[in-house]
DNA sequence: CGGACAATTGAAGCCGGTCAAAACTGGTGG
DNA sequence: CCACCAGTTTTGACCGGCTTCAATTGTCCG
């Protein structure tokens, strides 16, 4: 329960989609495909613009988000290294409803349309791993959501550190050199908060000796800790029936 | 872009799936389809429950919700007339991770997932209507959360007032004879917010003349003022391309 | 090495949550 | 048909978590 919050929040690796395809299928993909660069801060693509394609995220994190006309950002997934990008919009052939942003600098293959669209209509295998991808994706979001309209800032604040440190968590990394690096304002508009209490609540966790940090790097040092003051699972715990 | 937040928003009719199965497809799910009547406040399935089907509803509203270990309820869409139920957990092959209760009298037809999958796999005219289906949705929760993440209470309030609206409008009503019928506590629940803000806010709009209400039942007389408090748009109306 | 941007700290005030009590409503049985 | 009770709605009072504004310190990169 806890562990399925975290490590099977947040990566709908999409390798498994594409799994199962014909070679043929699979050429016809990577023929149309281009991948580019992404410099920290580069929009992808804008919220109310209309879908050409689908983005396949090779290395590096990017944002996906949305700006109120007031001008503040919320900030609802971090896509990264595996993860495909845009392909609601384009399923749902709607304008895409958020904007996405590197928030490093990242390198994303460009699959057009067309490509995408042709390979689908001749793959129920690929429709129906993309149907049992999207189902999964609601209870994310439910959860997700859920967090938002109950947790504290406080709860909120420790939740998405855990979240984070999962994504930062490189393939290529051992043991725990997982370290968070965002920016402060990113993070806080990650959680739902302003800049300041967002900070506030990070030098309590560093003084209180849970957290390291140094610069814009986070380091979780007592997991434990900051897993109660996520509050994941609150007092419910129910008992298990005998068998 | 107003209307698209209001109109679009909440009535995904799943009439529009079904269309374009041949009947054999149609008769195989009638055939196995068993309708019940669930009283105010039934449960239809709960949150952990493992799906065995699917749901449409034919008459009556329908709160899809989730609890919080410390008792709290958060609801995240009415399900009314012609909507389906329950299919993103059984596409997902996941586990329910949300609790689904009438609010009123209703009537709702359970699919068991074997004839649901079986059409499924036989038509993949469904299953793309399905994914631009869920594509949609996924526009919808966006902006669903953006309003909960960046919104205020008395905004929140305003434009959940303006949803219900649309969402309480019978098929079979005519003029603006719409009433929202609904326990200040859900409605709370909703907007993620305690029932005394919740009542405090409506008395406000009730002596400003913008909503009537007797009892339960609510109407919104002065959409106008509502809107302007609902602050869907801001002040940043784009300037149009001249053509 | 400097300048621009980012992070941190401080202080003040309000929005909204919580607790408690009063008023109201609808449904039930006498 | 009416009176009553349980549950719901409404009102009041108070408190505390967050936001906001403002100023200071720190840090990265050309």
């Amino acid at each position: 329960m806890l562990s399925t919050l975290l490590s099977e929040n947040f990566r709908l690796n999409a390798s498994l989609l594409f799994e199962g395809l014909t070679e043929s299928e699979r050429s016809n993909l990577r023929r149309s495909a281009v991948t580019h660069t992404y410099k920290k801060k580069d929009i992808i693509f804008r919220d109310g613009g209309i879908p050409t394609g689908i983005y396949y995220v090779n290395a590096g994190i990017v944002k996906k988000y949305k700006e109120t006309p007031k001008g503040k950002e919320q900030i609802f997934h971090l896509c990264s290294e595996g993860e495909l990008l845009g392909y609601h919009a384009l399923l749902g052939e709607d304008r895409y409803p958020e904007s996405a942003a590197a928030i490093e600098k990242s390198e994303i293959t460009f699959i057009p349309k067309e490509n995408f669209r042709h390979v689908l209509k001749g793959s129920p295998k690929l429709a129906n791993r993309l149907l049992k991808a999207l189902g999964q994706e609601f209870t994310l979001f439910i959860n997700n959501m859920t967090n938002f309209a109950t947790k504290t800032v406080r709860e909120r604040v420790a939740y998405n550190l855990l979240i984070l440190e999962e994504k930062f968590k490189r393939p290529t990394d051992e043991h725990d050199a997982r370290e968070i690096v965002m920016s402060r304002t990113d993070l806080a508009n990650m959680v739902g908060t302003a800049k300041e209490t967002l900070v506030r609540l990070l030098q309590e966790y560093k003084r209180a000796g849970w957290i390291d940090s140094t610069g814009k790097a986070i380091r979780i040092i007592n997991r434990k800790e900051i897993l109660r003051e996520a509050n994941l699972m609150g007092s419910g715990q129910k008992k298990k029936a005998p068998f």
